[in-house]
DNA sequence: TATTGTTATACTCTATAACTATA
DNA sequence: TATAGTTATAGAGTATAACAATA
């Protein structure tokens, strides 16, 4: 049982993921804030449950995802004037701020990732391939 | 922030992982398990703290893991003769028709993604650019 | 009655520190 | 003193059920 697809894409996940947290530590965020962030900044004033379903995240987590964002002041929840039940969310402006340098800190991991790939081509058949797992 | 390689690793890992848990709910064995006792097969006697190392796994949830698989029946720990601190691991009689059946659901599951992937030479490509990540 | 967001909670994984028995 | 295995425990990450407000 040599050849087993999922202990290679843990391990290799394992590796990017803790270069992701050392990348990140002056900002203080994990994978899970990043990408909301992220989300966020594309897609302005989604609902929470928009936000969770695109992310894969559960709903319940994601109330304590935001609420930490929240706090830091980097995203703002505002009432849904047509639907009074739901949320829609916003980056603040030291959001935006914030989410650039995210920008440059992302961009200083993925270069150090794809210079392990071996490229730009490899890193492309990477993402091709991890998309017909999906 | 389009092309994450990290998250899509994630995401292709929690696809195959899907897959591996509900191929192998007959055996209730899970992933850590699984590459423990495959290990095991192939490697008899390793001391535990080789086995940890070997996989990945902190020693102290090492025993827990192998607690389990004693309990089954599947695995046994033997004093070393030489260093009386250390424990060597072997398959019993038992763990060793369950690794045999392991093989069998193992190939249904790889066989699976390699279907997804689009054939072995992909499968192939993809090991290549998972290991140069590691 | 159904849905959005919330709270509380529980379960798995992972990591660390302190202990024992042996070396 | 150092190491192998153990125990206890704490922190993430993830999942479910029950609830209030609103539809």
């Amino acid at each position: 049982m040599g050849t087993a697809i999922g202990y290679l894409l843990r391990r290799a996940q394992v590796q990017v993921f803790q270069d992701f947290s050392e990348t990140f530590v002056p900002l203080g965020i994990r994978p899970a804030e990043f990408s909301a962030l992220a989300r966020i900044a594309e897609c302005a004033g989604q609902r929470q449950t928009e936000l969770a379903e695109g992310l894969g995240i559960n709903p319940a987590n994601m109330v304590t995802l935001l609420d930490g964002l929240e706090r830091r002041g980097l995203v703002e929840r505002r009432k849904s004037e047509t639907d009074r039940r739901s949320h829609s969310v916003y980056l603040t402006d030291e959001g935006a701020k914030f989410v650039q340098q995210m920008g440059k800190l992302w961009r200083d991991h993925e270069t150090r990732q794809v210079e392990r790939l071996g490229g730009r081509a490899e890193r492309d058949q990477l993402l091709a391939l991890l998309k017909r797992l999906i």
